[in-house]
DNA sequence: CCTGTGTTCTAATCTGGATTAGAACTGTAG
DNA sequence: CTACAGTTCTAATCCAGATTAGAACACAGG
């Protein structure tokens, strides 16, 4: 029950606070893995090299401790790509954008960190209150995408008689199941970025 | 232990057939959406309209059951592909046999079976063992893209300069994900395939 | 009707894994 | 050195869900 920020000194502070995000890692990875239903505590516990009730101190359940995983997956990929977007110059044509966007998207999938791919995989199968919560987030990543499309269409940089909602479907699928067969033993990152930004570029093209 | 098909009439043995089809049927249906660790046996039970140890007559254990499931939503999938290409006439052009492939491909996983879904959505997440007698299926599934794309490379009607593997992962990758968004309401089967044939075809070319 | 085989059910049993209780350990402040 | 807040552990407890045992049911063949 000390979950306030109180007493303790930095150096403590700081120790707990790396016991908390070593679980929430380890959380992250068994559940890019093993699935929502899959995960089990004393397996994330394993990873984090702790006991699994150690859990309950940072968390008050299983489920509430996923529910960050998954947050922070969601806002993570969000930020990475948002932010990647804002250091564009403000002229920066549309379907440029659509190209950078595809490579911070690929970039937090593929990268190191499992949160976004614990996020991504399990999007489907979280329990009923879980997923709602979670889709304000996807709406608004889904917002980001939807306007970098609308004006690649508006600036004529892309078909205009496609369904622009499947087609961004379409994309954020292809970039979503990379994780699923990717092996950085046969591609860097910077080839699978370029193959698929030149593949979507082609095939968005008027 | 009554396995073997052996005594009974014909309208006896149907019957059997018939339940032991419901069962794996609302196998599929939990597993497509639950994920493998999320699928009960009770669930299952409850959809086939019967109690959870009439599955223990047809399968020796869960495991089993849902092994089942997966192996025939991976071979449908193949057949159906399959099928669908070798009723082009041999002169068709590679790229408009790839064409074909994705209806096809879409046409299982996004029609009314779930097996194919629950195949594809899972193949991460099963079991070690199960996972490794799934390999060989996967990998024949895999080979026949693999053609399909090679020998559009080869015919000139695709781009000689990407990465083929990556090429035909990214195109699956955006088949396989489309259960996720696909909402028969907005838009019919027939529209997501030609949005998608399209996209792809454009993508493709040299 | 009576019997045997095949099918499904109800009522245990058994186990893995989440959660809780409370002891023990750490390190800082007095 | 003592006490206290904070942290983590060991040893229960508890429950959901797979599996097993064996009864009950359905129905064809005699």
């Amino acid at each position: 029950m000390a979950r306030e920020r109180s007493a303790g000194t930095a150096r403590e502070g700081a120790k707990s606070a790396r016991t908390r995000e070593r679980i929430l890692l380890a959380a992250a990875q068994v559940l890019s893995r093993k699935g929502y239903a899959g995960t089990r505590l004393t397996d994330v516990a394993a990873v984090a090299e702790v006991q699994a009730p150690a859990v309950y101190y940072y968390w008050s359940s299983r489920e509430e401790l996923l529910e960050e995983v998954v947050t922070v997956g969601q806002r993570a990929t969000m930020e990475h790509v948002v932010a990647s977007l804002d250091a564009l110059p403000a002229d920066t044509p549309a379907m440029e954008r659509i190209t950078h966007a595809i490579a911070a998207h690929l970039e937090v999938v593929l990268g190191r960190s499992d949160f976004s791919q614990a996020a991504i995989r399990n999007a489907g199968q979280l329990p009923a209150d879980i997923r709602e919560r979670q889709l304000v987030g996807q709406r608004a990543y889904a917002d980001v995408w939807r306007s970098l499309v609308d004006d690649a269409v508006a600036a004529g940089g892309m078909a205009r008689d496609v369904d622009t909602r499947a087609a961004r479907m379409l994309v954020l699928g292809a970039l979503n199941w990379a994780p699923e067969w990717w092996d950085p033993e046969r591609n860097s990152l910077e080839e699978v970025v370029a193959t698929t930004q030149r593949i979507v570029r082609a095939g968005l093209r008027p």
